[in-house]
DNA sequence: ATTATTGTATTAAGTACTTAGTACAGTAAT
DNA sequence: ATTACTGTACTAAGTACTTAATACAATAAT
């Protein structure tokens, strides 16, 4: 399914996966997710990566698992609740940390990215 | 001096310091660089694994070596001319990736950015 | 000539991540 | 009862990264 980077452990991306469809409801609070032996297969990694990356997220609070039953992600923590938000943030701070590191000022790196959006556009 | 990320190769993140320097222009064209002791001294890491980073960046064509005399900067390859633009161009383009993956339209991306950094300023 | 510094090379060891393979207890469906 | 599925646990092996400890030839300064 996905190919992972080289540089990154391959669990924390996956956490980062999951991470993104629980913050955009595509796993609603609540709801079963697939087996380790499913995510392994659809990730094309070994199970005990996905059985990490499971343990992890279950760590911070965002996935319960009922032994024998499966695994589910949080009902009502307010974890799930503020977590797209949380990712946001987070990805908005690394970009602003990241422009900083070029010496280029972040009020003016809006042009800049609508120049980015419209290079994009034409391809 | 710098303390590195444990998610990624130090080595790797060394490339990304030094790149940076490189592009801003702390580090001109020509200019000779610290040694790869004293580098190892600056960034508390093993000299081997600064030897590895400069390795890949004189793979790159960014420094050369002049085996008895020291490190420099490439004099004037377009690689280092384009620098900057191309980290900058990576730094948006893997932004405007990961706020797609949050299902956040990039256009409305600006009023967002705008609001961390007012948010940024009380702080 | 001696000394210190340069980049580079090598070997050995330790750590973290990943995979492979196997196993077990509990649940659900038949 | 049997079968198939859950999460979990464990060992062994391989790989990549990092460190430590040397070593060498060439240059510069004394």
């Amino acid at each position: 399914m996905d190919i992972f980077e080289s540089t990154k452990p391959i669990y924390l991306q996956i956490m980062d996966l999951i991470k993104k469809e629980i913050a955009i409801g595509k796993l609603p609070p609540g709801s079963q997710m697939a087996s380790v032996r499913e995510l392994a297969m659809k990730y094309q990694v070994n199970p005990n990566t996905v059985q990490r990356a499971l343990s992890e997220l279950e760590r911070e609070g965002l996935v319960r698992s009922d032994r024998t039953i499966g695994r589910f992600v949080s009902e009502q923590s307010d974890t799930v609740v503020l977590l797209k938000d949380q990712l946001l943030d987070e990805v908005i701070g690394e970009f602003i940390k990241k422009i900083k590191e070029l010496s280029i000022e972040p009020d003016d790196v809006c042009p800049l990215i609508k120049k980015y959006l419209l290079r994009e556009e034409k391809e």
